[in-house]
DNA sequence: TCAACTGGCACTTTTGAACTGC
DNA sequence: AGCAGTTCAAAAGTGCCAGTTG
């Protein structure tokens, strides 16, 4: 236990708010995060984007890539994803479309993917594309590998999480952006259903390119021309990246390193994560060692860096839509919207204030006090941040992205995404985790919920 | 009965060790 | 000895499909 304060105490020094940051300005207003691929996923998301989860565990296709901009060149930071249900209702494949099929099942564990390279300093981030390529979906709610647990025929929202932090152990304590992109946005399957993303994905996946239809030839006739395919195979990967390609875009009209290519800027979600300073709240629970976490399965090889899209994306800020933009975790501005939107933008979204502290389903009403109290204080980071306050990711996490994000959506691009929802419910990531071999965090609700309401009472 | 799921299959790409030549 | 390039086999990642499950 000592172990943890000493380290808390250590890391949080260089993150607190107190501790002025020379650049903190700098850092906060200008961060932009913009999604690579657009077109792709685009591609996808006409059609209504299906991604594969299997019991081991299912890479996404396409996958997240992202580049970011706007950090502190010199501050270190950690780069998180994680998937949020859209909605609160399970889908079935029915007459060629996706149609509701009843009330969704109770959300698995929430996990988090830690980026491998994470902390790593901003220069090293913005230095090219962020690749998620080796984040893996399963089904399995008793997965022990760390994957993203989803339920089948249910859909989620990836969101993207930059944390200024100089480890692991200090994210919690620290200021979050959250970006989403809502052309990611797919529907969990174990099998697909639309034939159409089938076939996106045979041609735009260098994996599946077995089943290619070129000529007559069929899948089970392809096995004397993949003893070609492998002789030249040899040859081309030497001069090819690490990181597959997205090859033979007939339908996208682009190319995977094409700079020219057109790439979406995010949403941007804002919040923070107070300090803890009482080492009695620990977050971590009982007498968990956050050290112990992180080697509980095996060394996590921090220095393992993804291997990053070559190629710098030009910068095209044609989609930016800042939600309740970052203010400094010291920010007491009298002018900064007490909701925690700045007025900087005319078109930026506003949330009546009985939005933010009005009462939530299935809880005590212990809780739904401290939820008020969190939501009214903390949504977009114009609170007066407490020692140890607490914050409700085990009740955020549970929530389906379209209580809170419905309106961003519709401020995002009003003829795209409509506006199921428009609850925006303020949203706090960190709950409990502890980390996991390839990036994985892990979250313990229950023992997060303790501690959110033993902290307000506090 | 049937939608959803699972495991095995064929196929491709990725990875790293072993080998060769300079 | 050190480095770069090539070869090869194993591992890992695909979608497909038949069988199983609830």
């Amino acid at each position: 236990m000592e172990q943890i304060a000493d380290l808390r105490h250590s890391s949080t020094a260089s993150t607190s708010p107190s501790m002025a940051h020379p650049a903190e300005s700098y850092q906060q207003g200008n961060m932009r995060m913009k999604l690579e691929y657009s077109e792709l996923w685009k591609s996808f998301h006409d059609i209504g984007t299906e991604m594969v989860i299997t019991k081991s565990g299912r890479r996404m296709f396409p996958y997240c890539n992202v580049s970011v901009s706007g950090l502190v060149p010199y501050a270190k930071y950690v780069i998180m994803v994680d998937m949020v249900p859209v909605d609160n209702s399970r889908y079935k494949w029915n007459n060629e479309q996706w149609e509701v099929a009843g009330k969704a099942e109770p959300q698995p564990p929430c996990r988090t993917y830690v980026h491998p390279d994470s902390p790593a300093l901003g220069s090293h981030w913005m230095k090219q594309p962020i690749s998620f390529l080796k984040l893996k979906l399963t089904n399995n709610p008793l997965d022990q590998r760390g994957h993203i647990i989803l339920h089948s025929m249910h859909r989620y929202q990836p969101r993207f999480h930059v944390v200024q932090a100089d480890d692991l152990y200090s994210v919690r304590w620290s200021v979050f952006q959250t970006f989403i992109f809502p052309e990611t946005t797919f529907t969990a399957v174990t099998v697909y259903q639309n034939t159409k993303i089938t076939k996106l994905k045979i041609d735009h996946n260098p994996f599946a390119k077995g089943f290619r239809e070129e000529g007559t030839h069929g899948k089970r006739h392809r096995a004397q021309k993949s003893q070609l395919c492998s002789e030249s195979s040899a040859k081309k990967l030497k001069s090819s990246d690490k990181e597959p390609e997205f090859r033979c875009f007939q339908d996208v009209p682009r190319l995977p390193y094409d700079p020219h290519r057109e790439d979406s800027e995010s949403l941007m979600l804002s919040k923070e994560v107070p300090m803890a300073q009482d080492e009695h709240m620990s977050p971590w629970g009982g007498e968990q060692d956050p050290s112990q976490s992180l080697h509980s399965e095996g060394a996590m090889d921090y220095t393992n860096s993804e291997q990053l899209v070559p190629g710098q994306a030009n910068y095209q800020p044609h989609r930016t839509q800042e939600f309740g933009r970052m203010s400094s975790p010291s920010c007491t501005d009298a002018q900064t919207d007490c909701h925690g939107f700045e007025s900087r933008s005319t078109d930026m979204a506003t949330v009546p204030e009985q939005e933010l502290s009005r009462p939530l389903p299935s809880m005590s009403s212990s809780q739904s006090k401290a939820l008020d109290f969190s939501m009214t204080t903390n949504i977009g980071g114009c609170s007066k941040a407490r020692p140890g306050m607490p914050l409700y990711s085990h009740y955020n996490m549970e929530q389906p992205l379209s209580h809170w994000s419905g309106a961003l959506a519709g401020q995002y691009s009003s003829s795209t995404y409509p506006q199921p929802h428009p609850h925006p419910h303020p949203h706090h990531l960190m709950s409990e985790h502890s980390i996991h071999p390839s990036g994985y965090h892990h979250s313990n609700m229950a023992e997060w919920s303790q501690y959110s309401l033993f902290s307000y009472s506090s």
